[in-house]
RNA sequence: GCUCGGGUGGCGGAAUUGGUAUACGCGCCAGACUUAAAAUCUGUUGGCCGCAAGGCCGUGUGGGUUCGAUUCCCACCCCGAGCACCA
């Protein structure tokens, strides 16, 4: 028997396969035929960092090579290509830091990255190798940019932006993490510069839409919902009046909730907002008669950084706008104005009518401005019956000044806990209260205030079996004095009282309804965001929020209109390190494209390449390249300085995988034909809101341009959970628990390793690096490659007790469950029954075939050890492009199955019975059963129920 | 706060349409081999009570549906992730 040597079967191998080409992809003839047996595999390539990978990184391409190697040998003309992105800020910051121009230490890293990932035993095309940095690659992203260009979704801006002051340069919105930069954590400034966006909104509604149809993991999808941030409302205008006689204008806002437009009680602008710039210039004096302290405000809420802008426990602050009104265009009322800078300048219309009574936002405004507070919606509970029995009621809020706590009734005869609840007469709610109070309990009190508009609730009255209507209105009273008056011995016997702190309350009030007064006064609030019926609303009173939605915003000739949260992307970087941005300034003819012929419009090679800082590119100061002859005029002109930021190349790298020494186009259409879309593409979720909405977006760019055939770029999605080191953590060169692949390969060899990788838990789940975990999947490789090897020894011919022939079933359902599991990356389930063969095969005379077909399905996983065993076998072609092992869906059941006997539900005994055993016979066998006989002794049975092959459960 | 995941032995984790909870692996314990150790092999291993036979309890908590619930329903608690003053 030879001894296992890892390191010298995976080389030996690992050449082999090189030099035979093994894993080349070639393209089909016939596209129609080649279609359906095809298979894109796809990596998100790596961004190659001066640390090198540690054994985190590869799980993804492990179960990638897995997957694409079952594919394979089930006959799929399979795609897996490998590639390299590598241009934007980590590398270019890496070079400043190491003082290494940023295009050397790129292949540096990219050499380093690759030796690593082939010691790991890939079947990648490495022919098809794509490297982002590559000018024969980033041709063909600045010809997309061009594209877009042309047809207007790229435009040059100069709004304040994100700006980092730590990498000097601007941001997109995707690039922030709670208002930091995501590369460096400095908090961004808003600095307004020059610079190009990509019209990534006009897609949001697409984006959002196609995502239904996506075979991608629920958060991500939902990540992407929020991130595009759907919202539909409606644009109304309010009409401004000034008090010095100025002549009215009007000012639209943004509002999902039209319905409650009769109670807004103020105007609320950004402090950006264009009409309080205008009403605070030197033009327009007299206009406000605080201007100067509106002017003062606004400075300050511009110095402010995002964070603290819109951090949301924050009190809110503002100034009211003296000397100008605005009209509510419903209720025609004159309501203040104010500037505040909770109110965003880039989401809506940059204006927002204040609703106290029914937003939490403009609530706290209200209360701390002193804003009337009106309420137009009655919340509703429950669901409307037909012949409801109407009741109108108050519902009493008492606190006891000595302890804090409130009163409360319990109904002795129902068990329930509720306020002191009574019907209303033809008094008013606070007379009510205060007589209910008294009648129930005892004590006198005064009603103080109401809590709030009324609430309307159906319910199913179980003590008078009716359905009902409440229609209630909290009352706050306080107590006259302590002392229960008597009650009558009628309310004694009904209702008993208690005093409880609102904790107790909450857990204690057996409605949910009733807690709604006790919340409204402990917590000093009265907003009702939810829908409702329309109150105090003229003649929209008595709609539903639904409804009125629509009806109030043409009353009042507004239209319905929908927003997104998605901004455009901001798409240049003042920095050096990326895909010049192919553009030309003509002094005579303003921007001009660079023909198409000229690219690519290379990066200059220099040898100062710091940012400036300046809001300039350093590329803006290298004369030779940036001053150049307009394409249209052969004028004076310059080129653009700016460069595309990390995210272009990755954006579209999948099309060139297909077509990858293309010089003509992106991608022969025949070839994305064949090829697209991908179906399975595997990486980290960190890229759910960036790379992955970018890559949608362009793809769909592309479609609509005629260059890819389908509208979404990658079918299916999954997503690796992270490796974390031994102690849990992250693994990081910081806490020194960083594993490097090299030293775990060479110690362990790389097939177990990719096995440990895939059998470690759940491929989606975050999990902790064991090398002492990893020894159990090291065991269960040497005692495949004893098992083989002694096997062969021994001519297949070694001796145990038992026949193979016992193990027929199992191997039918190994190799369905093995199939199955890869298919749905069940990776560490698939390896588990692996290893259940195993241990069955250890037991008994294996066959020839049967060694084999374990080989087989161990292959994709353990690629090198299986290769060397089934060569040893005496096969002559390579086991990884050898067909998958089909089974025997007839004989996945033994012939003899144990029925476990339950008597009420618990096992007592099991039988043994025949696969297709008569249910009469099995239910008697089950009572005759030793075991469940005694439990049966006496007992009147009442019913048997079976379940074939699985369980009798009698019942006593 | 909203949304999406997820809570199962000492640990990583398995469990078809509701049908023997803890497969497989790690660790622990015991045994074999060895002068010894490592490696390897064999066996045990959810908790409690019991000498034992055996019994009871057990999948975050509390209820419910069912002959039967890790699985379905309701309420709640905890952990992770995304979004968050988006009107």
């Amino acid at each position: 028997m030879k001894q296992y040597d890892h390191t010298k079967i995976e080389k030996k191998w690992q050449k082999q396969w090189a030099k035979k080409k093994l894993y080349k992809t070639v393209e089909q003839k016939s596209v129609d035929t080649a279609k359906d047996k095809k298979c894109y595999v796809l990596d998100m390539f790596p961004y190659p960092s001066g640390e090198g990978l540690h054994v985190g990184h590869p799980k993804g391409y492990i179960a990638t090579d897995v997957y694409s190697r079952f594919k394979r040998m089930q006959g799929f003309n399979v795609l897996h290509p490998m590639g390299f992105d590598a241009f934007g800020l980590p590398a270019e910051n890496y070079a400043i830091k190491n003082k290494i121009h940023p295009s050397v230490a790129v292949q540096k890293n990219i050499k380093r990255y690759k030796e690593q990932l082939e010691i790991i035993g890939f079947d990648y095309d490495w022919s098809r190798e794509v490297d982002t940095t590559d000018s024969e690659y980033y041709r063909w992203t600045q010809w997309i940019f061009l594209q877009l260009f042309k047809k207007g979704l790229a435009y040059e801006s100069n709004e304040p932006i994100n700006w980092c002051p730590s990498c000097k340069t601007g941001l997109a919105n995707e690039d922030l993490e709670d208002g930091k930069c995501e590369r460096c954590g400095s908090v961004v400034e808003k600095k307004p510069i020059r610079q190009w966006v990509l019209r990534i909104t006009d897609y949001a509604d697409r984006l959002l839409k196609d995502i239904d149809g996506l075979n991608w993991p629920e958060s991500i999808k939902e990540s992407q919902r929020n991130w595009i941030g759907r919202s539909e409302g409606s644009e109304i205008s309010f009409t401004v009046e000034f008090e010095n006689g100025g002549k009215p204008g009007s000012i639209p806002v943004f509002t999902t909730r039209a319905d409650t437009l009769f109670g807004a009680t103020a105007l609320v602008l950004s402090p950006e907002h264009l009409w309080v710039t205008l009403a605070t210039d030197e033009n327009h004096k007299g206009v406000l008669k605080n201007s100067e302290e509106v002017r003062q405000y606004v400075a300050l809420s511009k110095k402010k950084t995002e964070i603290e802008r819109t951090d949301t426990g924050k009190e809110k602050t503002g100034v009211k706008l003296e000397g100008v009104w605005a009209v509510n265009p419903a209720t025609k009322e004159k309501i203040p104005m104010y500037v505040a800078d909770y109110v965003l300048p880039d989401y809506g219309t940059g204006a927002v009518m204040m609703v106290p009574a029914h937003d939490e936002r403009d609530f706290q405004f209200a209360k701390k401005y002193g804003v009337p507070v009106k309420d137009v919606v009655r919340p509703v509970h429950g669901e409307i019956h037909d012949n409801e029995e109407v009741r109108k009621t108050i519902s009493a809020v008492v606190q006891r000044k000595s302890d804090g706590k409130f009163l409360f009734v319990k109904w002795k005869e129902f068990g329930w806990v509720a306020p002191v609840i009574g019907g209303m007469d033809s008094d008013t709610p606070e007379q009510a209260a205060e007589r209910e109070v008294f009648e129930e309990t005892g004590y006198k009190t005064k009603a103080i205030r109401r809590l709030g508009s009324e609430t309307e609730h159906h319910f199913y009255a179980d003590n008078k079996k009716v359905w009902r209507a409440r229609f209630d209105q909290p009352v706050y009273l306080e107590l006259i004095d302590e002392t229960a008056h008597l009650r009558t011995k009628e309310e004694e016997d009904r209702l008993e009282l208690l005093w409880l702190s609102y904790e107790e309350a909450l857990k204690q009030i057996t409605h949910a309804d009733n807690k709604i007064g006790l919340n409204r006064f402990v917590k000093d609030t009265t907003v009702v965001t939810d829908f409702g019926v329309l109150i105090d609303s003229g003649k929209f009173s008595g709609l539903i929020s639904e409804e009125a939605k629509k009806k109030i915003t043409e009353f009042v000739g507004g239209k319905m209109v929908v927003k997104y949260k998605l901004r455009d992307w901001v798409f240049s970087r003042q920095r050096y390190w990326g895909e010049p941005i192919p553009l030309i300034h003509c002094e005579r003819c303003g921007v001009v494209a660079v023909p198409e012929k000229d690219l690519p419009v290379k990066l200059p090679d220099v040898k100062s390449y710091e940012p400036t800082g300046t809001g300039e590119s350093p590329l803006a100061a290298i004369s030779k390249w940036v001053n150049t002859k307009c394409p249209q005029c052969k004028g004076k002109a310059k080129r653009e300085t700016n460069t595309m930021p990390q995210w272009a190349g990755s954006s579209w790298y999948y099309l060139r995988y297909m077509d990858p020494k293309n010089k003509k186009e992106v991608v022969d259409p025949k070839k994305e034909k064949q090829w697209s879309p991908v179906d399975l593409y595997v990486g980290g979720t960190e890229h759910a809101t960036r790379h992955l909405i970018y890559a949608r977006f362009w793809h769909k760019f592309l479609y609509d341009i005629g260059v890819v055939s389908t509208t979404e770029p990658f079918m299916q999605l999954k997503n690796q959970g992270l490796i974390m080191g031994e102690d849990g953590r992250k693994m990081s060169k910081r806490f020194g628990n960083v594993v490097n692949p090299d030293d775990v390969i060479a110690t362990y060899g790389a097939d177990t390793f990719r096995v440990y990788e895939m059998f470690m838990g759940p491929f989606e789940q975050g999990i902790a690096w064991s090398t002492q975990n990893m020894i159990g999947s090291r065991r269960f490789i040497e005692r495949v490659w004893k098992l083989v090897t002694t096997s062969i020894d021994a001519n297949l011919s070694r001796q145990k007790n038992g026949d193979s022939a016992n193990l027929e079933v199992l191997f039918n359902k190994t190799v369905k469950k093995v199939g199955e599991d890869i298919q749905d990356f069940g990776f560490n389930t698939a390896i588990s029954s692996l290893m259940i063969l195993l241990n069955a095969m250890e037991k008994v005379l294996v066959s020839k075939e049967q060694v084999g077909v374990l080989l087989q399905l161990l292959a994709p996983f353990a690629p090198h050890m299986t290769e060397e065993l089934w060569s040893a076998l005496g096969n002559k072609n390579s086991i990884h492009i050898a067909p998958w092992p089909a089974f025997d869906s007839t004989k996945l059941v033994e012939e003899k199955v144990t029925v476990i006997v339950q008597i009420n539900g618990k096992v007592r005994g099991q039988i043994v019975v025949v696969k297709d055993a008569n249910e009469d016979v099995v239910k008697k066998e089950a009572q005759e059963n030793a075991e469940v006989a005694k439990w049966l002794w006496g007992q009147q049975i009442k019913k048997i129920i079976y379940v074939p092959g699985r369980v009798v459960n009698i019942v006593i």
